[in-house]
DNA sequence: TCTATATTTTACGAATTAACGAATTATTAA
DNA sequence: TTAATAATTCGTTAATTCGTAAAATATAGA
């Protein structure tokens, strides 16, 4: 695909979009990731290859967990510009406003038994308690 | 949908970025984009409704025809922001020189006969000719 | 009016995409 | 080693999207 199309098509999804928001001034890892959006971990991780197979975001494996975060220098000019204008466009929308109230909640549980929620059925209250904010 | 969501959607398909593209300074008719798309008048139809439900063209009736134009000061601040960035990232690409050449010679066609060449199986010929060209 | 024509809408098949669960991989801890 | 676990890949299904042809709409000219 051509980069500048791959580069849109990967902006052209709700979910993908709120990540790189997400992302904005941090790095998270995947559990805390699929925490906010409250989809299947193979759907989070699915997104998440998109974006950095576009270049938006990049990675870095630290043990078992894997930590996402926006792309810096190592981006190319355009994908650069994509960033910076998709996130200012993005930053005001209620969604995104949802969303960082909720990472507040999320960032306070320390990634080990955020990954357990997702994993543990007999959790599942405690993890409906947790995206209820 | 979300408008930034509208937004992107519309640019993920490369014939709409070359729509987008090809409409740089200028106006164009609907035949005259078919003629560089080389794509059934519906489907391009469908792409121009897309581009202007998303805010990124508008359009000017004339008689039978069609006008469609870039989106000025009507458009929102987002969204003329994601045309500036799409536009300049599409500049130098091979496919945008390539569909500058061909608009060349189908700018030199007064579009009366442009349409005809699309509806007349006998002129196919003719019609080929300056696809190639 | 009637006909021709530029464009759009509708209907539908083919291809793509997003979602999930199951299986797999890679790493840590027992 | 073996078990546990964070993340990814694979296979499947449902929804969406892109393309076309055919029908509908709107306008110009006879």
């Amino acid at each position: 695909m051509r980069p500048l199309v791959r580069t849109t098509k990967a902006l052209a999804d709700e979910n993908r979009i709120r990540i790189l928001g997400a992302l904005k001034g941090r790095e998270l890892c995947v559990c805390q990731i699929i925490s906010l959006l409250n989809l299947a971990p193979s759907t989070v991780s699915r997104h998440l290859s998109i974006l950095r197979n576009a270049r938006l975001i990049s990675s870095r494996k630290q043990g078992r967990w894997m930590h996402y975060r926006l792309a810096g220098r190592d981006a190319p000019e355009s994908v650069a510009a994509a960033l910076k204008w998709v996130l200012i466009s993005f930053e005001k929308s209620s969604r995104r406003v949802a969303d960082e109230h909720r990472l507040e909640t999320i960032l306070k549980i320390d990634p080990e038994s955020l990954c357990r929620l997702q994993t543990r059925p007999e959790d599942c209250q405690a993890q409906r308690r947790v995206q209820a904010g």
